[in-house]
RNA sequence: GCCUCUAUAGCUCAGCGGCAGAGCACCUCACUUGUAAUGAGGAAACGAGGGUUCAACUCCCUCUAGAGGCUCCA
């Protein structure tokens, strides 16, 4: 078959797919659906309009879902036209999960989707094709010159001819494609409003970004919602209220406040942290948590980051500005500097747990997973330059370590250059070969994130996916990078073995984010089933009768001074009702005691499955418990 | 910081321009129970400050806090 792409024919086999063909010209699956409009049939698993004879993905396939619901844009795009003449047309791209729509000049909240969604639906049923136009630059001008959003996408990335898609009565810029008529749509939900800088840029106009999405079938947003709330019950937040793990309060936004039981879960990380550090040849520094704001215009933080910083000045206004550290890298360079260091101390590993302040915007925050304050499991490590890509090694080992204690499911970038930046194009060039080598060298798929890097140097950055795989609810955890700056800005420099000084190179790294967004991300990936190891509670011990209150007390000591965390509830309310509570809590063993245990000196532990084993031995039970938590497994 | 929305009891949610409602949790009493909610009774709330009104929890404004986005970010 002949394919007409970009003004030059290719020749294709004629069992040719869609994928062969993208393949083959280096172009987007999607661009190829477009294309194939012209071109006849392709076996895929597709379906054909019987109307229009235009073939399209079907739903079920990724490159289908955009397209569907790129298509569903227009739909709400017409509708908005017609129900508010006044707004202007921006953008309207499909999503990972759905699609949305930017209008300027729009006001509405979420009570308004119910007309909203009833003017789209009446379009739907209304059959309207979409068909495909072409124009010059000048026609499409004179048809869209009044929105100076869409002469702005004509004069910047449109290439003629211009193509333009047209549903009805609605006519819009676009690239397509579509499916063929608007009655493939079947159900459709808006989800939410919010404001949207044109262009992602915080100085242009404010749009009114309105989400939806859209299902061929009623049942797909039937199962889409019942997903939704499923996820709603992964939200920390709210497990970390029931689970009484932490609360926040108007006293101090974005500072959590870790109850007892949350208080466990977070010194439990902490030993695990440094546990992993021990291992791996840190040593712990513990620095002051506020100094002169003189620290941070050395390292050059102070310019760029001034707005985050909670900024002090003691009793006399004539006295130097202190603040709360916004981060711990400065601080290594006093313990460095405290005595002359040799090429033979490095690389020197100093983890640094401090708390960190940052005043982030109120827009930000996010119960555990964006705070004010945290706690970085963080680490400064100074090397030569041979030493950088062993080192880094290290740091994956380590992380790999602590991260195969959970069931996570992590997404890498690398960092380069940005634009404004300090440092040698040369160390720039050597910095990222590193990062990228250790990348390939450990077979990690990652992408790279040109322009992201800090402004002394490249990182590699670790996201973590919440159980439904949004990459766009991800938060990073892990991170290490190369720092250029920090030694030269400080003067820290090392005795080589040719007895001259050198500039050590540093490397930031911090394994788990935060102790609190690592908290946050197990709570959101286990929906609260922590491990027994990190469970608060451990265990929970149940009377059947006030007659069994004296042998539950025995094992309750018995389990408690074995080490393990533990809980008694003899109170006179029923075996189910404790039980139940015992669940809600997501408490790993609960032991339920009545005259038959008290009898044989047993217990009967019920899992969190439910499965219930009956005459265990508390000694067994409670060696089996501390093993667990000594090793961390399962 | 920007956009939209929200704020009623410890929690989840009703409600209305004219006396504040429920379920769970809590307290008391009864019940003494074998693997996910025993029954009865009781105590407990309209985020803060202005304004409109005879009258505001309800309408308007400001503030504070929260949710979801945007911009940021470990």
């Amino acid at each position: 078959m002949e394919i007409i792409y970009d003004g030059r024919k290719h020749e294709f086999p004629e069992k040719s797919t869609p994928i062969d063909i993208a393949k083959k010209l280096d172009i987007p699956l999607k661009d190829v659906v477009a294309a194939k409009i012209d071109v006849g049939p392709i076996d895929l698993k597709r379906e054909i309009d019987h109307d229009t004879k235009i073939e399209f993905l079907t739903f079920k396939d990724k490159e289908g879902k955009q397209v569907f619901w790129h298509s569903s844009a227009h739909v709400l795009a017409a509708a908005i036209k017609r129900l508010y003449p006044e707004a202007l047309m921006t953008l309207g791209p499909p999503i990972d999960g759905g699609f949305y729509y930017d209008f300027y000049n729009l006001n509405v909240g979420d009570n308004d989707f119910p007309d909203i969604e009833k003017e789209m639906k009446r379009i739907v049923e209304a059959d309207e094709k979409f068909v495909r136009k072409e124009a010059t630059r000048e026609e499409a001008l004179s048809i869209f010159g009044s929105n100076k959003f869409k002469v702005e996408i004509l004069g910047a990335e449109a290439k003629p001819p211009i193509t333009m898609y047209e549903t009805g009565d609605f006519l819009d810029l676009c690239r397509g494609p579509h499916i063929p008529s608007t009655r493939y749509i079947k159900a459709v939900k808006l989800l939410k409003v919010a404001g949207a800088y044109w262009r992602g840029d915080n100085k242009r106009e404010v749009l009114t970004r309105i989400y939806g999405i859209t299902f061929p079938s009623k049942q797909d947003l039937d199962e889409y919602m019942a997903m939704e709330t499923e996820r709603n019950k992964h939200d920390h937040k709210r497990i970390g209220k029931e689970l009484e793990l932490f609360e926040t309060s108007p006293l101090s936004p974005g500072s959590p406040f870790f109850l007892p039981k949350g208080a466990v879960v977070y010194n439990e990380l902490l030993k695990l942290a440094r546990e992993m550090d021990r291992k791996y040849g840190y040593d712990e520094i513990v620095t002051p948590i506020i100094a002169k704001s003189e620290v941070w215009k050395i390292s050059g933080h102070y310019e760029k980051y001034r707005e985050n910083m909670y900024r002090v000045s003691p009793f006399n206004a004539e006295e130097d500005e202190y603040a709360l550290k916004p981060m711990n890298c400065p601080f290594s360079t006093v313990i460095f500097k405290s005595k002359t260091r040799s090429y033979r101390d490095l690389p020197l590993r100093l983890a640094d747990y401090g708390m960190l302040h940052r005043y982030e915007l109120e827009g930000t925050l996010d119960g555990l997973l964006r705070t004010r304050l945290f706690e970085q499991n963080d680490a400064h490590i100074y090397v030569t330059e041979d030493q950088v890509e062993s080192e880094i090694m290290r740091i994956f080992d380590l992380m790999e370590e602590v991260y195969s204690l959970f069931k996570f499911t992590p997404i890498m970038t690398l960092a380069t250059r940005p634009e404004q930046r300090i440092g040698t194009e040369d160390e720039w060039n050597r910095g990222e070969d590193i990062l990228k080598n250790v990348l390939e060298k450990r077979k990690y798929k990652y992408t790279v994130k040109e322009g992201d890097g800090a402004f002394y140097g490249p990182k590699i950055d670790v996201y973590v996916l919440d159980f439904t795989g949004r990459p766009e609810s991800a938060y990073a955890v892990f991170t290490v990078q190369i720092d250029f700056n920090l030694a030269v800005r400080f003067d820290v420099k090392y005795v080589g073995p040719d007895n001259k000084e050198h500039t050590p190179i540093v490397l930031h790294r911090a394994v788990m984010g935060s102790i609190g967004r690592f908290i946050g991300i197990i709570l959101e990936n286990t929906a609260g089933d922590l491990p027994a190891w990190l469970s608060p509670v451990q265990a929970r011990i149940l009377t059947i009768t006030e007659r069994s209150s004296s042998y539950a007390k025995e094992i309750f000591d018995e389990l408690f001074s074995a080490g393990i965390r533990v809980e008694l509830d003899d109170s006179n309310s029923t075996l189910d009702y404790k039980i139940r509570q015992s669940q809600l809590m997501k408490i790993p063993y609960t032991i339920v005691i009545g005259d038959k245990e008290a009898e044989k000196r047993t217990i009967a532990v019920r899992s969190r499955d439910g499965k219930t084993k009956y005459g265990i031995d508390p000694k067994e039970f409670a060696k089996e418990v501390k093993k667990t938590t000594e090793t961390r497994s399962q």
